[in-house]
DNA sequence: CGAGAGGTTGAATCGGATCAAATCAAGTGG
DNA sequence: CCACTTGATTTGATCCGATTCAACCTCTCG
């Protein structure tokens, strides 16, 4: 196994910067979460870091694929191009993530990943990738793993996307950033969104404004505090148990009259209270 | 490599039935649509047949992880289940289609499948599954391939319950899967939904009620017959190019104009006309 | 300072959900 | 065979949450 040669991770010129860091596997593998593997000594691979700035892209749609990413430091967020150029935001990586999977299926990217920040991302070749797994067999579980951690991530998106109302995604989106940032060690209560309303929205399948005015809604209920993009987490425990009455097709009997209760609690004009577990077991 | 040996798919009784057929490595790449790897000769593992009745679970959530699934016959349906009990459809796999994926992660299965008709599955121990793909390196990109596609079809899936409306919805469904009947031999115009109602609108993020709805307009505009279950598609090309005007937050400039003629057209009153490609590009 | 992007807020509208009732298909048991 | 049940579907009437449209505000940066 040879250390990676720089390669040229894009045909669009000037915006590309190369790094100048390397990290062996024992390091990939702790960013990744995996276990790494009993280590076969020194004739170690190494990966080449490539530094993105703010706004650019680090893989576009359509775009050979031949790399894998990992991101070591820096926010992105993943898009979607439909037929009218409108873009559906897809995910937000943060450091540890995994981008890029979505090219293997046929070769090409179908998906676009753009630095909302300063972002130092190592490249992980395919060849390289699949090597692993086949020289160190107790690695390709892990990759398997990572991937369907990706698939179980989207399936619980679609989940959300379809059943939750719009204060319950904002909440949600809020919580989850939050235990997102604390296991990355940064404060879970208190962060800065680095992505704009219009992106939140278009993550969550709302229009800006919506964003716009729960988060306010939030602001005034004291769950949250709100200043532009710095948010604090005053009420998580509220937060992750806002809902709405799920759609009454599916409800069984025994949840009926119970979830009819939370509904008002949980009304329209968002009052003080809320439903929470403990109210719907009861 | 040798036989595996038949194994208790579940803890629950009743249910299960042993099938007494057995794959080979050639006919799972091929229902795979994956090249099959150069043969090795004999000492070829073998994949045991299971045979599910409509109703029947293939994999329930929280079940122990140890096997995959490949749908050699038969119609399904994927589900997740919220905190309320209320079912969320995230897929309808039939004949070719990977199941159990997102049990790789943790061990456990994060979703269910469910049989809606008579099924027979073949059986895919992940440890030989793993093992397939460092015994035939041609075979493991393939396997990363066909997770990659899982990943990507429900990235798409993503932007159409976010960006669509509910006849788009609707439209996208039936021609998609025209498309996979068509793919496996079976008419792509005429066909049979194994699927209620409530089980699609749950898949599109919409009540039984809209879908009902908007299927009795397709049918009276003409674009597809509708008698229960049975469903023809008349004028496909209506079907996919129906679509409603994208969210103005991200509508370029150039389209302005044109999409706001195109949402007279598309109005709410479903009116005979309908946007398609050529009316926008003009 | 002015321009422009991002953000907030209000008022009106509309699409899809909800509620309700009738119809239809397929059993089930007397 | 018919009365009765049960689940799926259709259709109508109404309601409400989120979008849309619009005005205004607040930063930042040249």
């Amino acid at each position: 196994m040879v250390k990676n040669l720089p390669v040229t991770v894009s045909n669009e010129a000037g915006w590309r910067c190369h790094g100048n860091l390397w990290s062996n596997l024992r390091e990939i593998c702790e960013l990744l979460h995996i276990p790494a593997p009993a280590c076969s000594g020194e004739e170690e691979a190494l990966f080449q870091h490539v530094r993105f700035k703010a706004g650019q892209r680090v893989h576009t749609i359509g775009q050979d694929f031949d790399s894998l990413y990992i991101v070591n430091s820096g926010f992105l967020k993943t898009v979607l191009i439909d037929e009218y150029g409108n873009e559906q935001v897809l995910s937000f990586p943060m450091k540890g993530d995994l981008l890029g999977i979505d090219g293997i299926h046929n070769q090409h990217h179908a998906s676009e990943a753009v630095a909302l920040s300063d972002c130092d991302i190592i490249l992980l070749p395919y060849k390289t990738f699949a090597a692993m797994g086949r020289t160190y067999p107790e690695l390709e579980n892990a990759m398997y793993g990572v991937m369907s951690r990706e698939l179980v991530r989207e399936q619980s998106m679609i989940g959300m996307l379809s059943a939750l109302s719009a204060e319950a995604k904002v909440a949600r989106f809020l919580t989850s950033l939050g235990e997102s940032f604390s296991q990355l060690g940064y404060s879970g209560k208190c962060f800065n969104l680095r992505m704009t309303r219009h992106e939140i929205g278009s993550y969550l399948g709302l229009t800006l404004e919506t964003v716009s005015r729960t988060l306010s809604a939030f602001n005034e209920m004291g769950f949250i505090s709100v200043d532009q993009r710095e948010i604090c987490l005053l009420d998580t425990n509220a937060l992750k148990t806002l809902r709405r009455l799920p759609p009454a097709k599916a409800r069984s009997k025994v949840t009926e009259k119970v979830t009819e209760k939370v509904s008002v609690l949980v009304g329209k004009k968002l009052l003080p209270q809320w439903s929470n577990e403990t109210v719907v077991a009861a």
